[in-house]
DNA sequence: GAAACCTTCGAAACCCTTTTCGGGAACTCT
DNA sequence: AGAGTTCCCGAAAAGGGTTTCGAAGGTTTC
């Protein structure tokens, strides 16, 4: 069946309408963009044909003759997708959806890749390109030698004179403590993931801040690791062990906390009224589904999304507003579960 | 700083190159594309020009000419993205990095929106699309009447003549099930997620089918209700308390899987010894992090994109091969981890 | 020496749309 | 009636590359 139908070409060219409508192409053109000087009737006539035969403008042409494609490259090496994704919504949603499309590349974290995968983009002639790193530690600059405007997000680039824009993550550690004790909690144990992570050492830095703006002690030192709930499970018993009268944990990413419930509850300590337990990320699989559900620090990545669109949108403009350049550390949001308030 | 300086413009143009050289456009292009018949030492002379200002071919106005563009279009209602990324993955190895471009848009589930992005992609004449879904329900045809193949992944097309793929539930209920009973169980119990979705009917079958094989009966019913973890151990509890000699559970999802697990400890059921549980997915932050780490089963989403990526190849090629249409049943993957199998 | 042939290069058309500019027709004013 | 306006419309160029075809020049053959 469907055998020997020949395949819809692609709707009809310009000149066809022209021609169907009896006037010139570029009168057509003017009728349609509702440009230059055309009578009313003529461009009734213009406007009907191409509605009846659908035609649709070939944005390539357009685009060839405008300079701009209004394409834009998001380039990531983001493997999982947990933090392109919402940028990439933040990013539709900042342009207009349709508008701007978006060429998502993958570049597995391989340097050379990357390059290719540049290079293609800019024969493309993309008019911008966000750069979506998987951590937050600063990442290579890709130079200032590329014909289009770059923004860097999650991951910020090395060279200060570049546009970057990542998750306030000192700030996320600081917001936890303080609503920990805001919940009135004093003696708080802080476990995170892998000290390879700029992130780790910022939210433990936002941890200490807080703390001793409040008069407080951190109890023993913060455990790095990994970000896995093993780890959670075993640094949370070595911490209570350690320290039997901690009645808050901080940790480093949901993983972790999830492994610091699991081994609370084996200890029988209850969540929240004997140790209350923040996470960070809120990844939500991991956050509503947790016993009790977590409380956690959330990053806003979509927000993250459409303000690195809305900066390369503002680059890609006439007046691509010097001296924008420098990390922006966009605040993060707190959201409070039954991990930390006990439910009433 | 930076400021004053233009930023860099596009690279050179052929006319450039040529003109640079001292050479026709049209001899350019035929020394740089190793077409017709150029002199070697002409063409030395103009690849060695092209390089030194770094020429590279505008691929707009090639895509113009040739009529085809190197770009396809991934439309998803897949807001998470677990199953997308890996199928762009997938799709970017068939197709060769840099040789195509894929354009991501995200239609929200919604189908005005899905209909205004299909609209953009034709409009920017993508050689091809690939639909992605969330559920592996039937989803609506986007229709025949449009200019480029259309490959419909995860989520089949409900109009057999599409070509569909999709992951094997049935198969995937099958497999757990023989695992099961290759680990020497016998009373197994199922517990699956929403009923809406067919998937957890489509192994809730395979389950069936496999157990009848083995000429074994399942323990109740299987449970539907959602596809979350609180269901997960409720559900388990409900399952222990009615049928106390269950020695496996197999479950329709891995979050499911992690709230047995939870009951199963809490009711101090050794795994696997006492009973295994087998998930569904491999989702590996759920899985590699229970306790024990969990058996599960794989969809193999990588391939099923690069297999969605051939077959879109195939159908946009010069002979579309007649009679391909209809929903094909991906081969699923059994990941054996401690949660079936005791460590030795 | 002329005819036939080969090699190499360039002019021009083409893809599709937008925009500029000029010209024709109708109309108004003196 | 002739000059000056106004209103529409179309020819042409531009954007950057590819391809076809013909021409120029040199070489071989009779």
């Amino acid at each position: 069946m469907q055998q020997g139908q020949p395949s819809p070409t692609y709707p009809a060219t310009l000149s066809e309408v022209a021609k169907l409508a009896g006037v010139s192409v570029s009168t057509a053109s003017k009728a349609i963009n509702g440009r230059g000087d055309v009578a009313e009737e003529t461009r009734r006539r213009v406007v009907e044909t191409a509605d009846r035969i659908g035609f649709t403008p070939n944005q390539l042409a357009r685009s060839l003759l405008a300079g701009r494609t209004g394409t834009v490259g998001l380039l990531t090496s983001d493997l999982e997708g947990r933090f392109v994704l919402p940028i990439l919504m933040g990013a539709e949603d900042a342009f207009g959806a349709g508008q701007v499309n978006v060429f998502l590349c993958d570049a597995r974290g391989d340097a050379i890749r990357e390059q290719h995968q540049l290079k293609a983009l800019l024969n493309r002639r993309v008019d911008g390109i966000i750069v979506v790193g998987r951590q937050t530690d600063a990442r290579p600059s890709l130079g200032h030698s590329l014909p289009v405007p770059v923004v860097y997000a999650y991951a910020p680039s090395e060279d200060p004179s570049d546009v970057s824009l990542t998750p306030d993550n000192e700030a996320g550690g600081r917001l936890a403590i303080e609503h920990l004790i805001t919940c009135g909690r004093s003696r708080i144990g802080h476990i995170t993931g892998d000290p390879s992570y700029e992130a780790a050492h910022d939210r433990a830095r936002g941890v200490r801040q807080a703390l001793d703006a409040a008069g407080l002690e951190l109890r023993g030192e913060p455990m790095f690791s990994e970000w896995s709930e093993r780890w959670g499970r075993d640094a949370a018993a070595m911490l209570l062990d350690q320290h039997p009268d901690v009645d808050a944990i901080a940790c480093g990413s949901d993983q972790i906390a999830r492994g610091v419930l699991d081994t609370l509850r084996d200890l029988g300590r209850r969540v929240p009224e004997d140790v209350a337990v923040i996470g960070y990320d809120n990844w939500e699989v991991l956050t509503t589904n947790a016993r009790p559900e977590l409380t956690s620090i959330d990053a806003n990545l979509q927000q993250l999304g459409r303000e690195s669109a809305r900066a390369l949108f503002q680059a890609m403009g006439p007046s691509p507003a010097e001296g924008t350049g420098g990390v922006r550390h966009l605040p993060v949001r707190l959201v409070i579960r039954g991990s930390t308030i006990a439910r009433r």
